[in-house]
DNA sequence: CATAACTGTTGTATCCGTCCAACTATTCCC
DNA sequence: GGGAATAGTTGGACGGATACAACAGTTATG
């Protein structure tokens, strides 16, 4: 499983390290700009794209059930997260976004989204050529 | 603050978190290895190029000093770390690595430095350029 | 010397993230 | 229909990471 890497390997590793972790703690930015917990921002965002049972964002987050219920019912209490219980089975429950809880994910997937300040220090084109190359690195590394 | 980034920037943004995110959380995979905390983890690598002071480990690692206290005490108590008395001034204490200490070290940051295993879909030379434009853009970024 | 300034420690309190076991309500299937 | 499977909840526990206030010992300074 230990594969031998070039030294430029460590050498990139070390810098993207650099640039991705030194938005000092991204986490922390994140919950202070929100108000959430970056791990209830974490349910936000896999809400984001429609309602999902509690099983389901249990299984995404890799969460358990109980600690899934404890964070949606927080979420629930702040306004952010609505409960149903899912029309084709009554056990079921649908988490689905409020208005206000889209814009707290919405607001953190920016913060999140947004690129190291490093970057500027390349031009256009050296980024379009950084980018290629981390995209084909990247490929099929889950996100 | 908010500089515009060309659409580039964010894909190689968005690939580099996937790429340093992904090795399914650094934090833990340190934890486990070393037996530790990640915390006392960082304390440890600040710890391996000498002894620093209580005062200066804390200023270092962004802790209050009480934390500190509590963070030393217990890598004291298992045997990572040791506390002497200044010899220059006996309020202060110095912290310095035991030869255990500085193993789970040397341990930890091998993990943290390993690179991504995506990087491996890169050839040599993608690498050494990719490695370039990354040390560009990290320059200054504190580590 | 006396007081102020400094270093570290103790004690207390608070989130946060998780897990496990046990329970309720519902649905599924023989 | 009745037991088995499934969805979610409740309750209890624990470790981790911090913060703050108050205190003790030491040094520095007027």
């Amino acid at each position: 499983m230990t594969q031998s890497f070039p030294a430029d390997a460590y050498r990139a590793h070390a810098a993207m390290q650099k640039l991705v972790l030194n938005q000092r703690d991204v986490r922390t930015a994140v919950a202070e700009a929100t108000g959430v917990s970056f791990t209830r921002v974490r349910a936000l965002r896999r809400l984001v794209h429609g309602p999902l049972r509690m099983s389901e964002l249990a299984a995404r987050l890799g969460w358990d059930k109980p600690y899934t219920t404890i964070v949606v019912d927080d979420l629930e209490q702040r306004g952010l997260a609505t409960r149903t219980v899912a029309p084709d089975d009554r056990r079921a429950k649908l988490v689905d976004l409020t208005e206000e809880g889209r814009a707290v994910a919405i607001t953190a997937i920016r913060i999140l989204s947004e690129p190291a300040p490093g970057l500027a220090r390349l031009t256009d084109d050296e980024v379009a050529v950084l980018a290629g190359l981390l995209e084909k690195a990247a490929a099929d590394e889950q996100g």
